[in-house]
DNA sequence: CTTGGCACTCAGAGGAGAAGAGTGCCAGAT
DNA sequence: ATCTGGCACTCTTCTCCTCTGAGTGCCAAG
C-alpha cells in the first residue's frame, strides 16, 4: 500500500527533520532530494503516509514530522545502519585498548559512546553468571565484622561487608576461607549456591553460625545485585538536545537503575540492535527519546548491555553503527583480558 | 560603615529573594519583614547597599537582587547555620545505617544529600592515606596477567590488573603474596612506598621482574590514582534550579572529574564548612553556582570531601545543615565499622 | 497519475499602547 | 540628623493588533 515513491519520500522526510530539526515541506523536500516529481504530487504522497499516522502536523500551516510510527519504518525497511570511518575505528580501538581495569573499561566505554554519538551513553556492568570463581578471601576488618571478596575470572572483584554478631577467631577464618576457595575455584557463579549448599554441615558446630553467615551473603551478592550495575555518561548531551518533554523527567529517569535496566531490555543475542522509539519506551517520561541498545560479550554469548538515549529525532543509522562498533570492541578487549 | 538596619534589610533581600526567585523591592520588604519604617527609609539603605557592591538591579525600574559580595556577606555574618529537623536526623541516621559496605554507603550519601537539599550532591570516596593496610592479594587471571587487590582497614578495596609480559609460576606469586602481606599488614599507606623501597632486593632473581612490576603498579594505583573517585547524584535538580547559564555547561563541567575536585577544595578541618559563591568558584561556567563542601573522615580527621552545588540563589543555612549533618553521621558510620 | 494554479489557514514576527512595579529625589516632619 | 510621604520618571512586561509567509488541500487540466 506504501510504492517505493511514498517510503522515499518517508525517509528524505526523516533524513530532512533529523539534521534541521524543522517541519520539512513539500518543496523544501523536492528542491534538497532529486525526487523526480513536483512538489504537488509530494503533497498528495505526504497526505497518504499521514493518513496512515507515518508522519504528522505540528499545526496546520506547518510542513511534516515524522511520528515514532514513521521512525519505526525508517529503522525497520529504509535504513541501513552506517559503518564508522576508519578513523573512528581505530579511535575506539586505541581507547579502549589502553584501559587497565574492569572499571576502567566501563567508565571508558560510556564515555566513548557519549562523545561518538553526542548523546547519553549507558553501559551496563558485566553479569556474573558466566563467570567463575578465581578466589575468595575473608578479612576481618573490625572484631564483629568480616569483609568478603570475590574474584572472578572476567576481572571482577564484588567486596561485601559481613556482621557476625559475635567475635570470630582468625583459625575458625582461615579455615572458612581455606574451605570456600577449594569448593569454589573454578566454579561458575550460576553453580555456587549447588555447590555450597551443604556447607554449614560440613563444619564443625563452633563455626556453624560463621559459615551460615557468610555463606547467605555470598549467595546474595552474587546472584542477586550484580546485574543491577549500571553507569552513564554525557548527561550534558541531553540539554543540546533541547527534548520537548521536561529535561527534568528525563534526567530523573535516568537516575533510578530500576528504570535503567528496564530501558536497556533483556540480555538477549548481542549481534542484534534493538531500538525503541519514542512510546515504545517502558517509561512515561521518555516519551520523546529513543533507546539504541545492543548485547556485549567476550564471545559470542552477551554478558550485558549497552547503549545511548537521545531525542526521537536521532541519526539512528549513524548511532546504531556506534552502538555496534562500540559493543564489538569490548567484547574483543574483554576476551583478549 | 553598615548599620545593623542595613544589615537586616540586607538579609531579607536575601531571605526574599532565595524564597521567590524575585528581585525585591522596598514595598514587599517592608510587608514582609517588620522592620519599623517605611518604604522610603528602605530605598535610601538600598542605595547604599548598591553602591557598595551587596546588591544590584537587574534593570532599573526592578526589585533588587544579591550580588555574590552580598551573599557572602549574608554567609558570612548574617546567618547562622540550620540544625536539621529531628524527623530529617533520623532518617539520615536509620538511611546510612543499612548500608552493607563502603561502595553503598558513598552511594547511599549521595541520594541523601541530593534529596535533602534538592540540588545536586557531590562526594568524594575516602582518601586512602589515613588507612592502613589489611590484606593484599595476587590473583593469576591469565597467563600473563594478574589481579592486585589491596583491602584497607576502612573497607576500600583496591583492584589493579597487571601485565606481566612473561609468564609467572604460582609459586612466584605465592611467594610474592606471603612476602607483600609480612611486610604491609597493618602498614599506613603513606608508609607503603618507604616499606617496600628494597622490595626488588629482597627476592630472587628470577622473581625479580615480577616483583618490580608489581611493586610499580601497587605504589601508583595507591599513591596517585585513589583521591580522584568522585560521584554526584540528584543531577535532575539541577534543571529546576533554572541557571542564567547555559544547563548544558555546568552539566559539562559536572562530568569532568577534575573540575569535581578543586570544587570540593583541599581536604582540610572537617568541622568546618566551605562556601565558595558564584565567581569565587574554580570554574568559568559555574559563575551562577555555589558549592557549600566539608570534610569528613571517621575520627576528627578528615580523609574525604563532601558537599553539593546549587544555584548562587540557594538557602544557604539549610543547606549548610544538611551538609554538616550529613557529613558526621558518614563519619559516625565510617568510625563504626 | 501528475501538475500548476489558487484560495485558505495559521504560527510567528513586529509594533503600539497600557499597566504596573519600583526607583530617585525633594521638601517637610520628627 | 534621620525618617517619611509625595510625585514624577523609567523601564519591563503583557496584551492586542496586524502582517507576512510557509505550507497546505483541492480542483481542473494535461
Amino acid at each position: 500500500m506504501l510504492d517505493d515513491r511514498k517510503l522515499a519520500v518517508l525517509r528524505a522526510i526523516v533524513e530532512d527533520y533529523v539534521s534541521t530539526h524543522e517541519p520539512v515541506g513539500s518543496k523544501t523536500l523536492v528542491d534538497r532530494h532529486n525526487l523526480g516529481v513536483s512538489p504537488a504530487t509530494i503533497r498528495n504522497d505526504m497526505a497518504v503516509l499521514e493518513e496512515q499516522g507515518y508522519i504528522a502536523q505540528p499545526h496546520t500551516s506547518a510542513g511534516r514530522v515524522p511520528t515514532d510510527k514513521g521512525y519505526r519504518l525508517f529503522v525497520d525497511r529504509l535504513s541501513t545502519i552506517k559503518p564508522l570511518s576508519a578513523a573512528e575505528r581505530r579511535a575506539i580501538e586505541t581507547f579502549l585498548a589502553n584501559a587497565y581495569d574492569l572499571d576502567d573499561v566501563v567508565s571508558r566505554t560510556v564515555r566513548l559512546l557519549a562523545q561518538l554519538t553526542r548523546q547519553v551513553a549507558v553501559v551496563q556492568y558485566p553479569s556474573l553468571t558466566r563467570s567463575s570463581v578465581r578466589h575468595v578471601e575473608l578479612v576481618p576488618i573490625a572484631s564483629e565484622r568480616l569483609l568478603l571478596v570475590v574474584i572472578t575470572n572476567t576481572g571482577r572483584v564484588e567486596q561485601r561487608a559481613i556482621e557476625t554478631h559475635e567475635p570470630v577467631s582468625d583459625e575458625a577464618i582461615a579455615h572458612l576461607r581455606a574451605l570456600l576457595n577449594a569448593r569454589l575455584d573454578g566454579c561458575w557463579l550460576t553453580d555456587v549456591p549447588d555447590t555450597l549448599a551443604d556447607l554449614p554441615e560440613q563444619v564443625s558446630a563452633g563455626e556453624r553460625a560463621l559459615a551460615t553467615t557468610v555463606l547467605s551473603v555470598l549467595l546474595e551478592s552474587l546472584v542477586e545485585k550484580h546485574e543491577e550495575k549500571i553507569i552513564i555518561g554525557g548527561a550534558a548531551n541531553l540539554a543540546r538536545a533541547d527534548l520537548s518533554q521536561s529535561l527534568r523527567d528525563v534526567l530523573e529517569a535516568l537516575e533510578e537503575q530500576v528504570v535503567l535496566m528496564r530501558l536497556l531490555g533483556e540480555v538477549g543475542d548481542p549481534s542484534s540492535l534493538t531500538v525503541r522509539i519514542g512510546t515504545e519506551n517502558p517509561h512515561e517520561s521518555l516519551r520523546t527519546t529513543s533507546v539504541v541498545a545492543t548485547g556485549y560479550g567476550a564471545g559470542d554469548q552477551a554478558v550485558a548491555r549497552l547503549g545511548v538515549l537521545g531525542p526521537t529525532r536521532m541519526d539512528y543509522p549513524g548511532t546504531m553503527g556506534a552502538v555496534r562498533a562500540v559493543a564489538r570492541y569490548v567484547g574483543q578487549i574483554l576476551a583478549g583480558s
